[in-house]
DNA sequence: ATGCCGTATGATATACGA
């Protein structure tokens, strides 16, 4: 049995926000580090910056400009990395690895764009589509001894506390009913437990997002919980802590999401 | 709901974020 400590993050560009990653590393001290939105190709990666914080291992899966997903780990090598893409689109939003005796799946869910319309809007049928295949694909990977770990940027806030406001956000993106029903069928697709809310009662208000156009993001307080980490069942009763560490969104330059952490025995 | 902010780029405006 092993304590993990596992950290992700929608970093908003790696290279522009490396000074509030390494000072998060240093104040959490992460086992494994997921980033998203690294918004930058392979080839171009600041790997020595996390070197330098001590991640000896490392699985990246980037591209120039946007999205980009990655995984670092302090102790625990990374094996078995495949680098999945999904709605036959050449975009780099799943990274999977095996570490730390569990397959991690490290997930940055299209946006979605502004209007919930799958009829008007591309961007919107592209998300549920996403969603749709990936839940299929874990449906069919479902067993009783996975120990699945998935994290990511979902881009969807289900629960009424995971929004500033459940009856204004009704029909905007990443809170829109249909959005939801998706990531339910996902969440039921392996009968993934979500590891914060285990931890954090449904009934207390949770955000990892704040827009950078509030003046005052702590004041007005209009976030939500984009990001998440789930684990199947075969990890469940590991889970033993979990928090938005919400410290970072005041930090100077901030990215717009806050890292999510969660402590797992595994 | 907007805000009007922040990221990126053969940039000096535009796409995207959500």
């Amino acid at each position: 049995m092993a304590r993990l400590r596992i950290a992700t993050w929608n970093v908003n560009s790696v290279r522009s926000h490396m000074d509030a990653v390494e000072r998060f590393v240093q104040a959490e001290a992460p086992d494994l580090l997921c980033l998203q939105e690294t918004k930058v190709a392979d080839e171009q990666f600041p790997l020595a910056d996390l070197r330098k914080m001590g991640f000896a291992h490392h699985a990246i899966f980037g591209q120039k400009s946007y999205h980009g997903v990655a995984v670092f780990s302090r102790e625990a090598a990374i094996e078995k990395i495949e680098k999945r893409r999904w709605c036959e689109i050449e975009d780099a939003r799943h990274l999977q690895c095996r570490v730390a005796g569990i397959e991690l799946h490290n997930f940055y869910v299209p946006a979605g764009g502004d209007v919930p319309d799958v009829e008007v809007n591309d961007k919107f049928a592209h998300k549920l589509r996403f969603m749709t295949e990936v839940t299929d694909w874990f449906r069919r990977r479902k067993r009783k001894t996975n120990r699945f770990v998935l994290v990511g940027d979902l881009n969807v806030a289900p629960l009424e506390s995971d929004v500033w406001n459940h009856k204004q956000l009704l029909k905007v993106v990443s809170h829109t009913p249909i959005e939801v029903e998706h990531m339910d069928r996902w969440q039921a697709s392996h009968d993934w437990v979500d590891a914060v809310r285990a931890i954090v009662p449904a009934d207390q208000p949770l955000y990892s997002w704040w827009s950078y156009r509030a003046r005052d993001w702590r004041a007005a307080n209009r976030g939500r919980r984009l990001d998440h980490v789930w684990v199947t069942p075969a990890l469940a009763d590991g889970i033993r802590d979990a928090r938005v560490f919400d410290d970072a969104r005041g930090w100077p330059k901030p990215s717009d999401h806050a890292p999510v952490v969660v402590d797992l025995d595994v």
